[in-house]
DNA sequence: GAGCGATGTATCGAGTCGATATGTCGTAGG
DNA sequence: CCTACGACATATCGACTCGATACATCGCTC
């Protein structure tokens, strides 16, 4: 899960691990942004398995939001940086390092990897696998989306054998799983459309490359 | 969150961990349902704090079930379990033991002080609370109510204010979006419904004591 | 120049998951 | 008969995640 975010993330953009955790939380919604007792030993194993690497140069393009006076912030970190490099010595050193990743050619394999699994079981995963798929084909989202419906459908009728055998459940479980099975059903539903999208769009070709740009 | 499933459980029927998982998976959908390396630890606390105790006998109602031919099944591990019952040295002596478990008067209280819990963000951990709300009484059911759709309705509006700084996000993400932020709005109406339920209902007294039974 | 809040890296303890080990029981099949 | 298999049942292991916290630096204000 925390694999494919890091990955796609770093893929547009060169990134330390504070800046990283602050996207995932703008991107996913700040309830379900990874921890940092997730975030850095996801880094470390990322970086053993050859899949990132610290650049330890600036980032490729500065954050860039209006509302918050980083710039001044952002040259400061490359004057403590260039202080701070030298100490790698203890563990516990501490201090800045800013540590700045980027993806190799082999985390970019193992991101396209990690998106074509067909492994749709877990929600979160599945969510920052399409926040992130267009990096695949046409013809893999297609097949992602697809098994991902073919998922919630079996979630649904199961749902549905094992409903109420004699009857006997509280009007508050009862609510419960009729709330679980709207969400269920309007899961799919979005699925549906995503589906139908993917087929009327006609761009039957180029579809993990760039997008060059159509208009200005 | 595990606790307050076993404790409510546990307050219906006298269970052993297999059945509490089963019974688990069938309430809340079998993706949810908990691991036994999360079961059998919590039993094991619950144990340690007072909250259940193992009462060793015949579970109280037998599972009923028609489709499963355990009746055969449920005399046979008495059998096992009265052989089996004065193994109790090594650790990993293992065998059948089918230690039924039962909640305490403790138990009952810790119930109570989990439902009423203020923390109302674990999406999961709600859900649960929602299936065993009437252990509450009104004021709390609405109270509980109320104050998750507060978290929810924060949820929504700080998605809001995030949401597009720059117009900059792709499609499949602003998708995603959209669904979350649905789900979200469609969760709150659910809220909305159940405050309604428990306002429109001419019952404002006996909410916590059990029913003692109006028909047959 | 001291305090404070944002930035930033890193670890700890507790809890959870999925897989697996261990063992019993009933039944099907040779 | 016995052997294999699957349901039942308890329990643990390793990997992972979370929330909290520690530690350190920077820029700002007073």
């Amino acid at each position: 899960m925390i694999d494919v975010a890091i990955l796609g993330l770093l893929d547009d953009d060169e990134l330390h691990g504070y800046e990283l955790r602050k996207r995932l939380g703008e991107l996913l919604g700040s309830r379900l942004a990874v921890s940092y007792g997730s975030l850095y030993p996801a880094l470390n194993r990322l970086e053993a398995a050859g899949h990132v690497k610290a650049v330890t140069g600036l980032p490729a393009r500065a954050p860039a939001s209006p509302m918050s006076g980083s710039l001044a912030g952002e040259l400061a970190a490359y004057r403590a940086r260039r202080r701070a490099t030298t100490d790698q010595g203890g563990r516990r050193s501490g201090g800045r390092g800013k540590k700045v990743y980027g993806v190799t050619d082999g985390g970019r394999r193992r991101l396209h990897e990690l998106l074509v699994d067909p492994d749709v079981s877990d929600d979160r995963a599945f969510a920052v696998r399409v926040a992130f798929c267009h990096h695949l084909s046409r013809s893999e989202r297609i097949e992602l989306f697809e098994r991902r419906r073919a998922e919630l459908a079996q979630r649904l009728d199961q749902r549905r054998r094992t409903a109420n055998p004699s009857g006997r459940v509280g009007p508050y479980l009862r609510s419960l799983l009729e709330r679980d099975t709207e969400a269920l059903a309007a899961d799919v539903a979005w699925l549906d459309r995503l589906l139908a999208a993917e087929r009327a769009d006609p761009h039957p070709d180029s579809a993990v490359g760039h997008d060059p740009g159509g208009h200005t």
